[in-house]
DNA sequence: TAGATTGTTAATCGATTAACAATC
DNA sequence: TAGATTGTTAATCGATTAACAATC
């Protein structure tokens, strides 16, 4: 931590990079702080935040220690303190607009979805390419044509969109949503995703976390039948 | 591969273990050879099915050489043979029954997913605690009282559980699972569970997802901005 | 000062990757 | 035999963990 004064980053500051382990789990963290302010804890030690979050104490330590130095020896975190250093960190401390494509069952789950609202995610538009749909009303949303995204995206600054299409559509509406201005894309499609450097993808697969539970449970079960 | 012939564990014979890291892919190349294999493909090279799973090639090739030698030097894999061999090591092959437990928005969407029967998943149940719901059918099947959990765990044979309830019942719902003879869990309720030894959690946590994405598309947006 | 707990170090472990010998 | 592509090796990289010095 010796000071690099005249060095040429230094004005980025607070722009380490942080492991992506990590930044994994500071989402897991920031619930758990919340969980514990709600209970109205003042205080909590790494021990206890570490087993509220399901970790171990040395990861969450050492996970905090790429944020700054935001405890206290012999004393511990403070519950809101350290949660809104979370949130600044992981960027939710404003509210990001998304968009959700594809209002089948799972899209209007998630229009639903009440944790998008209250963690920072804020839902500005539902699209879905069938027209008989667009009368629909989900989640005081109106469902509107698929064309609208570009002057959705812009009207609002959408930079995150959802996919909850068939995943046949999928790398359309990437396309498109890439198109339109749109670098972080969460898929919930069945379907591999080709997208420009600089565009960030994750996908939630149900049936994939299924099937590695599966892995485990015929090695649990069968283990011994050979 | 020297022959181990005389050694003790030889018996179970399939049995190294896989890192975890693989068998969270093997879902995935499986995906990817169902549709090679729909779109009448009969063989490949292992590039092209790394590029259909969206990984590199010497990842693949890697992660295919913990379950044995099923490709042909030279040739490639014969994609239905490949397949066959993956879905048997993930124990796909026969259906796995499982519950769902909570009825709301994400487990209509869950119930009707379609991709959890073609894959090797069988829905037996939808347990709900509100009697309000216990007349309604969904996606052919009734939900019923949470109470019965144990009877079709029996019943059935389940070993998987899905948790699709607020976060405040879920650990509830899981000491019930547990109790009846679940030993893997699918937790899509915002809540750490905490379950015995020998019991599989995996969590699917759809704001957590979004909030990844929010961190890497601060640092892309905001980066020079200092 | 004594007790507690952080933040950091260093060792270990597991995952990724490029390169290539084996072999079809 | 020549060309292609697998399966494996070994080097590298990143993540986890225990232990403890720093310090409240």
């Amino acid at each position: 931590m010796e000071t690099r004064a005249l060095t040429a980053r230094t004005s980025t500051e607070s722009t380490r990079d942080i492991p992506e382990a990590t930044v994994a789990r500071l989402p897991v963290y920031l619930r758990a702080l919340t969980t514990l302010c709600e209970a109205g804890t003042i205080t909590c030690s790494s021990e206890e935040l570490a087993s509220a979050a399901g970790v171990n104490s040395a990861k969450l330590r050492k996970d905090l220690s790429y944020l700054g130095s935001y405890g206290t020896r012999g004393v511990g975190y403070d519950v809101d303190y350290l949660r809104y250093q979370i949130a600044r960190e992981i960027g939710v401390t404003q509210d990001w607009p998304v968009v959700i494509v594809g209002i089948g069952n799972l899209g209007h789950a998630l229009a639903n979805y009440s944790g998008f609202r209250s963690r920072g995610f804020r839902v500005v538009a539902l699209l879905d390419a069938d027209p008989n749909r667009h009368e629909e009303v989900v989640a005081g949303v109106d469902v509107r044509p698929f064309d609208d995204l570009e002057q959705i995206v812009k009207e609002h600054g959408v930079a995150i969109g959802v996919i909850a299409t068939p995943a046949l559509a999928a790398q359309d509406v990437a396309n498109r949503m890439v198109a339109s201005g749109i670098s972080s894309i969460l898929n919930f499609a069945p379907a591999v995703l080709s997208v420009p450097e600089g565009v960030d993808v994750r996908k939630v697969d149900l049936s994939i976390e299924l099937q590695i539970l599966a892995y485990h449970e015929q090695r649990k079960t069968h283990g011994a039948t050979a």
